[in-house]
DNA sequence: GATCTATTTGGCTATATTGCCAAGCAGTTG
DNA sequence: CAACTGCTTGGCAATATAGCCAAATAGATC
């Protein structure tokens, strides 16, 4: 593997590794519903606000949410929609793998 | 977050992990190629044969790859395919970051 | 400007991940 | 069945991640 692959896979598992924590998920699902301040994600995770505020900037440094500072509240939103197509891919796989129904993109016809 | 959500985002998340990390993206974009045996991506990875095998039996657990054992070698390849739409994901993220081109899915009129 | 509120950051411990080496295991070949 | 090949597993040390508490910061209100 080149350097230059190398640099673009590794890249690419920044932004991925920033998905890969189930608070973050639930953050992001959350965010996908519309702009939410810091004390709403908190409430809704069930976790310490300093945890909290460490995984949006976890989000915020891959480039998946942006924040707005309004009077003392901070509200985050998603900056790149697209992330949401995460979902479907995890689903796919989820369902590829006896998760009942078949996922839509990896139905064979055989077996 | 109740209990059926905190696990449904942990299987997600667990989903997510195994494809979090250079040598495995590089791996699942190999075999979306083809299918390959283990001493072929050794070679192409670079790393000691136990590690590469060690990042094939994360991403089998976490059923994205399948394997196949012929005579001494065994030989891996993508159980779902559809896997493939992370790097899309990943990729329109990476634009809408200024990445230079703008990501189709994100792209915005304004601003 | 003292005080209050919302959030971030530092510090710490617990836990998880990574990658190498060495040892084990499963087929193959002589 | 001994020796070899391709791969997996166990063990370990180095590093990264997670989550809590406490302290710091930024803006609002009195």
């Amino acid at each position: 593997m080149n350097a230059r692959k190398q640099s673009q896979f590794e890249e690419r598992a920044r932004i991925i590794k920033a998905m890969a924590h189930p608070s973050r998920l639930f953050i992001v699902d959350e965010l996908a519903r519309g702009e939410r301040c810091v004390c709403e994600i908190t409430a809704l995770v069930g976790a310490d606000i300093s945890t909290v505020s460490k995984h949006l900037s976890i989000l915020k440094k891959a480039g998946i949410v942006a924040d707005r500072k309004e009077g003392l509240m901070v509200y985050y939103r998603l900056k790149t929609p697209c992330i949401m197509q995460f979902f479907g891919c995890v689903e796919s796989v989820q369902k590829a793998n006896g998760g009942g129904r078949r996922a839509a993109c990896c139905a064979r016809g055989g077996r």
